[in-house]
DNA sequence: CCCGGTTCCGTTAACGTTTACGGTTCCGAC
DNA sequence: GTCGGAACCGTAAACGTTAACGGAACCGGG
């Protein structure tokens, strides 16, 4: 808490020394003995040296270029990621942020080859959607060992050196769905079910084991069945869910914990239990819409993608600029959309991509008169 | 999106004059003819001026000081609020902010005060929280007049020419409280009940007639009572209660809008129907945890004390470092809390307040081996 | 004609860091 | 001894803005 803070100036003087020599001891570049730089260092720490970001990026003028390699999506999800990163990337004071894009079609098709790119274009940092983990751990890995640090975003991918994570809480999201599917039904003695991706990917195995337990200590009247997994694929969802309907005539709720709520609606609504079954979902996309406000669905948990990319490319921001950060996992809260603020999140989005285009022109500082 | 951005001395050079001048122009300081003003500012804006932030603080060195008048509080939410100022106010690149508690420990009792002591200063900035808005107006009239710029946390004071809003959403949380009411009761007949701070306050009114509007469109089985004012009263809130349960012996459940739930609780538990009754209410705060875990309060609407801080301060900042600013209007998305994942946000709690005092040391930059 | 004052304008030294360049030394090889 | 070349170190010029100072031109009053 020294009034006037450190400056490197202030070292070279405490040392006898020189600006440049105290500059290259911290930066360890060469042209500098061991005895000096271990001076330098021991010194920067007691006077409690801390850079000045303004007089670096004044000076250096590098920009930062950061690689985003997503999904292009089939639902807006992606869209939303992307929103936030550039929202964030605009605000940033010290525009010396550079974004690029590497959007692959499909899972699986361009994820790697994306990460390639980007390490061979040497970019300060990375931010990753890591479907299937074990598939880009060594991608990530090796963008490590070159000292690019990679955040991940909705899916983690643990054990492969990647700097941090934001994500869903998939313990909240599991566990809130639960309860609700559990309040909702009310009761009466039941099955309930649930599909998901694959069991194999850690996030809905925890979505799954949270749901499960949250049903089974406050719900005992509601048996949970073997969970469906759907690998993404509408035809899969429809059949398997068919399957499910024909078996369980007790079945009274269907949480869909991915994106793939239609296919799994059209096979209630063809069974004709569409109101006999309390389904919760999982995001908001237009299709979805009608399906929350007729009331066939009954709530759906939304993941903030936008938050999601914003808390990401901060967090990768922070790190490259000071390399101090705080938290590097993020599990975000989800939001939970029913009929009564459907609404309310449909102008939100609206409101926010149209400010988004507004947001262009800039006139030179001039203050307002009042602020009304 | 030229190359390589403009500044002033490509603005001087463009019309044969100084960068003094041009400074002064822009500035609109003394000492510079109305015409050279006009040219320079056309140019400015021709050529697509846009201020470096890092140079300016760099030379000037003015830190801006911002007052935070807000209230004691009887429950965490004012704690959280300012945890979060100061969590944003430390992520701040240049770090040139000076943050300074105004707290006054109850309702009236110091407000007008802060708000004075805070001109007096000659603060940057202010972020407020008007309880009672026609009390407050006058003063944020004021301080606008001598330039400084007024956020409110919590409570809007419309018409008062501040800069900037920054609160729940109070449509989205009556009407997904309403809509949850619905739902949890199920399709019995029935009347449910509220209760407020005072309608007088625009976001009560607000809360009220969304939970009203929803509750009658989607409920039509639920018929809603006069909302009962506590005016943060614990003894009125309570004695109300008692004579509403009296009255209404079909009442199935109550909302209550504000932090005094305790009281409604009690008077649940003395009528003997606090297992009749749905009980929605707002915010978490220690005494609730044991209500919400034994099932007498359905789920509470969180309405995240932290990142109304968090953004407001946000708000302010970006105003005053770069004039320009995205929306001056924040409407926050609430959270909802039950059974399920009410330890999710306990942890989440206590984890960021650890964190908080964990941040303090700083060692010169150092860039790790890995990032694992 | 000169003096004090006003109004406008150009110049320059900061701010703290990075980077490039020019000095020292010192050492081994010729 | 001299030279080439390391290895180390100091100096100074940038980066774009702010703020202070000094000068030029012009005015009216003595």
């Amino acid at each position: 808490m020294g009034k006037t803070p450190t400056t490197l100036r202030d070292i070279a003087k405490a040392l006898g020394t020189s600006i440049g020599s105290v500059h290259r001891a911290l930066h360890d570049n060469p042209g500098v003995s061991p005895l000096t730089k271990d001076r330098v260092l021991q010194m920067a720490r007691t006077l409690g040296y801390r850079p000045n970001l303004a007089a670096r990026y004044l000076s250096s003028k590098k920009n930062l270029r950061i690689s985003v390699n997503t999904l292009q999506g089939t639902t807006s999800f992606w869209d939303e990621v992307r929103a936030g990163i550039r929202e964030a990337a605009s605000s940033i004071l010290l525009e010396n942020v550079e974004v690029e894009f590497r959007t692959y079609p499909r899972l699986g098709e361009g994820e790697e080859e994306a990460f390639e790119a980007a390490i061979n274009d040497k970019v300060d940092g990375i931010i990753s959607f890591p479907s299937r983990p074990q598939v880009l751990r060594p991608w990530i890995r090796r963008s490590s060992r070159a000292l690019i640090p990679v955040v991940c975003v909705a899916t983690d991918a643990p054990n492969s050196g990647r700097l941090g994570i934001v994500a869903i809480d998939t313990l909240a999201s599991g566990s809130i769905a639960a309860d609700l599917m559990g309040r909702f039904i009310g009761p009466r003695e039941g099955s309930v079910a649930i599909t998901l991706f694959d069991m194999a990917i850690t996030e809905h195995a925890e979505k799954y084991a949270a749901f499960d337990n949250t049903l089974r200590s406050l719900y005992p009247n509601l048996r949970l069945l073997k969970p469906i997994e759907d690998h993404d694929v509408e035809a899969e969802a429809y059949t398997k869910c068919r399957k499910l309907f024909e078996r369980n005539p007790d079945l009274c709720g269907v949480y869909v914990s991915t994106e793939a709520s239609i296919p799994v609606l059209n096979a209630a609504r063809d069974a004709k239990l569409l109101d006999r079954l309390t389904i919760i979902t999982t995001d908001l996309f237009p299709d979805l819409v009608s399906q929350i406000r007729s009331g066939a669905v009954a709530a759906t948990i939304y993941q903030r993608p936008r938050a999601q990319g914003q808390i990401a490319f901060r967090m990768l921001h922070e790190f490259l600029v000071e390399s101090a950060t705080r938290s590097h996992q993020v599990a975000l809260t989800p939001h939970l959309v029913m009929r009564g603020n459907l609404d309310f999140f449909l102008q939100r989005q609206s409101k926010e991509s149209a400010s988004e285009k507004a947001d262009q022109s800039e006139a030179p500082r001039e203050l307002a008169e009042d602020f009304a």
